[in-house]
RNA sequence: GGCGACAUAGCCAAGUGGUAAGGCAGAGGUCUGCAAAAUCUCUAUCCCCGGUUCAAAUCCGGGUGUCGCCUCCA
């Protein structure tokens, strides 16, 4: 199995630190508002990233944060005046139920920033002891002159940023490129205490510090959206190289930006949609199947025309079910190990998650399921397969719902229909049909009954 | 100013040295009282120029274009 790495800029074979374990560690939200779609990229890849090990055997350790303390919360609950936990809950929960909405499995661990602050704040400690971090103005800055690997993951020299970068002056900073790791607390802010006085965390210690704590000082994979690289992951690795001296991860994963029609999705653009905005109107295997059909590292544009697509396309899935007795499948049992069309769907997922070549091989199946001369038995093994591997991608998630789904109640419409012929019929004096119609009806329990407003009609019990 | 990604048919998208997967749309055929559905078939030499090679969409060099990061961001 290969995986592009983004601190190497290359692919390279998957090593596990343990056989058959998988430690992941991805990026999840800054609670302050509802998640957007190209979070929802994100999560839905390392969902497929965390089904695909789970199919190749593996026991999966998939933690991903949920960032409940930092500016962009405050700054929300001032503008609401009401108290940053208000803010951080409500987003919270939204982000579990649209994530759930998402047909995202949840993972294994969900901690939050505020659940592990003295674990931060004795890392902070740790740092200012071992000389990677200093005190000034009540703030903690990392020191990043102090690690001469800064900026080997996102391959930033220091003196680049110099030039034509706009980094914020700071004058308590001794260079451009040291970050916040600990602020001091203005009137009416959230606080905690420290050695540093009261005051509240930086962005990026939060994530080093709960990565470590549940999946140890180096773990398998480390993962977020492409943004994240710089500067967001180059200041965990370099908290976590500073303290341990050894590599936070092994592997760095990034999925690539989505953009809304051709242009960034921003919200002066007024081209920002949020997950929820979206499940509104798409499936969440609609969803899922537009981002899957491209490649992680590509950027992808947002287009109804694509999601349109993507609506047709993933249909042709559940049409093909369709023409055996799907809610079967999942019964049918079959060594789904000697087929061809699952060994090119992991030997396609091997090559760093080729997952539009593994939306081809499910549309080889069905080919197979809606040819004339397939007989039965070869049906019945390609939606297996096809049911098989769909599931490690995530689809097919409520097949019964899908392919049971509930029409809208036709009754009503049903009956004014036939009412409406039996009224012809007598109309036209043809009294053998309508009371052929209404002995039917009487068969299935529905009484008709003619009276001066009209037909009126009645279901009796059984 | 620094760093990086990408450029394949009408659209989306695999393919990274051996003669262009797949999807959507479209066209034609079959089926059909009509319509729909279903089904079959068809549609590209890979941005441009030069080089390496028996062989390049794939490697190298040079252009052009698009996008992103460097500030909060998935």
């Amino acid at each position: 199995m290969f995986l592009y790495n983004t601190q190497t800029r290359k692919k390279e074979e998957f090593v596990p630190i343990i056989k058959n374990r998988l430690s992941l560690y991805a990026c999840g939200p800054t609670v302050y508002d509802y998640f957007h779609i190209g979070n929802a990229r994100a999560f839905i890849f390392f969902d497929v990233v965390r089904r695909y090990f789970e199919f190749k055997g593996y026991e999966v350790n998939y933690v991903q944060n949920i960032t409940d303390i930092d500016d962009k919360i405050i700054n929300k609950s001032i503008e609401e005046k009401v108290d940053f936990t208000t803010v951080a809950d409500k987003y919270s929960q939204a982000f579990l139920d649209d994530a759930k909405a998402l047909g995202i499995k949840a993972p294994s661990v969900q901690p939050r920033a505020t659940e592990v602050m003295p674990d931060i704040i004795a890392y902070i400690d740790a740092l200012v002891k071992s000389g990677h971090a200093y005190e000034a103005n009540r703030d903690v800055y990392f020191d990043t002159s102090s690690l001469p690997s800064y900026g080997s993951l996102s391959g930033k020299k220091t003196e680049d940023q110099l030039t034509g970068a706009r980094v914020a002056e700071n004058l308590f900073k001794r260079n451009p490129t040291d970050f916040t790791l600990w602020k001091n607390s203005k009137p009416g802010e959230p606080v905690w205490q420290s050695p540093w006085g009261e005051g509240r965390p930086g962005w990026h210690t939060e994530c080093v510090v709960m990565s470590q704590k549940y999946l140890g000082e180096t773990f398998d994979i480390h993962g977020g959206g492409i943004d994240l690289i710089f500067p967001h992951h180059e200041n965990e690795l370099a908290q976590a190289q500073a303290l341990s001296g050894k590599p936070l991860a092994n592997y760095w994963l990034h999925n690539g930006f989505l953009n809304i029609e051709g242009e960034k999705m921003s919200k002066s653009l007024k081209n920002f949609f949020t997950a929820r905005d979206i499940l509104q109107e798409y499936d969440a295997e609609v969803i899922r199947f537009f981002f899957l059909s491209k490649h992680y590292r590509s950027p992808i544009d947002f287009t109804r025309e694509l999601m349109e697509e993507s609506k047709r396309a993933l249909s042709n899935f559940y049409e093909a079910l369709k023409t055996v007795d799907f809610l079967e499948i999942p019964k049918i049992l079959l060594d789904t190990s000697q087929s061809t069309e699952v060994r090119d769907f992991t030997s396609a997922m091997d090559d760093d998650f080729n997952t539009a070549k593994a939306i081809a091989i499910m549309f080889d199946l069905v080919k197979q399921l809606k040819s004339p001369s397939a007989s039965e038995d070869d049906k019945h093994k390609a939606a297996k397969v096809m049911f098989y591997i769909g599931r490690v991608l995530g689809f097919f998630q409520n097949l019964e719902t899908k392919l049971h789904k509930k029409q809208p109640d036709l009754s009503d419409a049903l009956m004014e229909l036939i009412i409406n012929y039996r009224n012809e019929a007598r109309n036209n004096k043809d009294w053998k049909t309508s009371d052929r119609i209404r002995d039917d009806l009487a068969a299935l329990s529905i009484e008709i009954k003619d009276t001066p407003k009209g037909c009126i009609w009645t279901q009796k019990e059984q």
